[in-house]
DNA sequence: GATAATAGGAGTGATATACTCTTATTGAAT
DNA sequence: ATTCAATAAGAGTATATCACTCCTATTATC
């Protein structure tokens, strides 16, 4: 199973391409060349968007913009923004699937690996992903 | 989402009662008692028993026995086994999905986390976790 | 105020997860 | 040897999540 679900993926390859423009984008220009769905990118944008991420506008030459610096912004951020909490194991998010909770030394384990994948992207923004691309950026291939 | 499986949840609450068990143990006794349903854990069981890590007999006084010391079980083993592969991101495992694995500086960044996350998942064994429990144990509560 | 471009949000099909039913095996008693 | 009950094997099903789409509301420009 993969961690990363498409949506977020998607997510990345567009805020990617807003950080290489300052006005509005719109979703039909986002989606452009990156294999996403346009129709799909749009839900996606909607949900970085409610969280403050991007800013939108409405209307003709609408789209979207950042709102946050890429490099305050974090792939936990993404991940967490688009797709939802990540969790090692169902009882960290939902007490009642397990009467173990209080003396499970598994779930000691769990936390402690919870603890350091979620720092882990944390230290990864946008910001440095994005400046470590080719070079020769724009029409790459 | 959560990472682990309820299913690799329920292979780890039954490789427990298989370690301390020294004869096969039928799957409705493992069920006993750990709120996994026993027509379930079979099929968990099946998957064990492919793998090598547990071994079945069948017919009466049957059940699964351990074919490997706790001490040699990691939790990645469990999770590869039972629930599959645990990567970050699909292009690890399906190289068709996208068309940029080569030059994507977010892959990188992905594979780092991998690596990370597969290496301590592999630290945490069976044996550990289990001489963790309270000392009180068999009848827990 | 009409129009067209755009975002918003409800809705749908496909896939994976969680769980069950039926069939085949086998050890032991007769 | 034959029957029988206990047990594992594997096919099958319901529900949740993922991936994606359709229709409706907004708004800048003319
Ligand atoms: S057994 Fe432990 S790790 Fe598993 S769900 Fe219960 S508390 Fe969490
Ligand atoms: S964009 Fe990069 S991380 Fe995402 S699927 Fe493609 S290669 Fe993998």
């Amino acid at each position: 199973m993969a961690i990363i679900k498409r949506e977020t993926d998607y997510a990345v390859r567009a805020l990617r391409k807003l950080a290489g423009a300052d006005d509005f984008v719109s979703v039909s220009v986002l989606a452009e060349g990156e294999d996403v769905p346009a129709i799909f990118l749009r839900k996606i944008m909607q949900r970085l968007n409610r969280a403050g991420m991007v800013q939108s506008r409405q209307g003709p030459f609408g789209g979207y913009r950042l709102n946050v610096a890429p490099e305050d912004i974090t792939l936990l951020d993404v991940v967490e923004t688009v797709q939802g909490p990540l969790v090692m194991n169902e009882c960290f998010v939902e007490p009642e699937v397990c009467r173990r909770t209080e003396f499970c030394p598994v779930r000691v384990r769990l936390a402690e690996l919870q603890v350091e994948l979620n720092a882990r992207l944390a230290e990864v923004t946008l910001g440095e992903v994005f400046s470590a691309e080719p070079a020769g950026e724009g029409a790459a291939r």
